[in-house]
DNA sequence: GCCGTATAATTAACAAGTTAAATAATTCAG
DNA sequence: CTGAATTATTTAACTTGTTAATTATACGGC
């Protein structure tokens, strides 16, 4: 055989990490789309809860979202009166975003849900299985994630 | 405290997932972008070789890519001759779409990267690590993936 | 204080994800 | 054999991902 067949197909391990995110997210989805904000919207504004007011830098690193996507769901956010952005005082190149108050009502609805549906996912995943996977996962983040070893 | 706070933000599954995808994803993508290919256009022109010529539906499932996305990809990779798309003799409805010489020649020049790429990183994370987080991931998937049970 | 450089955020342009609607071909009841 | 229901695919509309370019402010040397 001249050709050695690429690795399988269906075993590449970006894409067994995106069917199981997959699987978990298809459980959330329809209830954050009935709450009127989307998968990314909801981390925001989850991390904005936790943070408090947060430069947008640092929230994009919380979030994990690109600075060029963030901007644009701060931007809807704002429209719709869920945060706040103003300019810091002491270097006008920085913006600090803030949960406003009917964002925290918001997240104050949607929470509950959350929570009922990560405790149905921990039980049909099984605790320890999902324990065990999250420290899978970031061995191996880690494990990758310096590429500045160039 | 009247407010239970939320699961630690930083600790969702669904983030743990994106984080370590996109660890992997990071040393992949600067080589195919080289290749003048997108992960997911990559994604297609790997199942198509290794399946055949297909039905689109079933390409969908194999590179988990949904169909109005797919849709998007075949037309752009169709343009650029590297896959060619017909109709089902049989059923009119249904499109089967193959991989060109264009393409395959393409999929040729990238897949030594692309092993090299799986070897770096089974090297760094270790290859225990990674066949062990297969396997649970396999494993949380399905546990989750039949919402058919409403 | 002025100029080049660095930094923070946004915008631009294109590809893809997500949900719903539309199109087209097939099947099946009657 | 006709027309309603089904099925496969595409299109639409909006949001986000990704890379590059742009804008605006701050900093450092001179």
């Amino acid at each position: 055989m001249s050709r050695a067949p690429l690795r399988d197909f269906s075993h590449s391990l970006p894409m067994a990490l995106l069917r199981a995110r997959e699987a978990v997210m298809s459980r959330f989805r329809p209830m954050l789309r009935a709450h009127g904000v989307t998968e990314q919207q909801w981390r925001v504004l989850r991390a904005l809860e936790d943070s408090g007011e947060i430069e947008i830098s640092r929230l994009a690193e919380r979030s994990f979202i690109l600075m060029p996507s963030l901007s644009r769901i701060l931007r809807n956010l704002e429209g719709r009166d869920l945060i706040t952005r103003r300019a810091a005082a002491a270097d006008q190149r920085r913006v600090l975003a803030a949960i406003s108050p009917k964002g925290r009502e918001l997240v104050g609805e949607v929470a509950p849900h959350s929570e009922a549906n990560y405790a149905a996912i921990a039980e049909a995943a099984g605790e320890d299985n999902i324990a065990q996977l999250y420290g899978l996962l970031d061995q191996v983040t880690k494990s990758l994630e310096p590429p500045s070893e160039n």
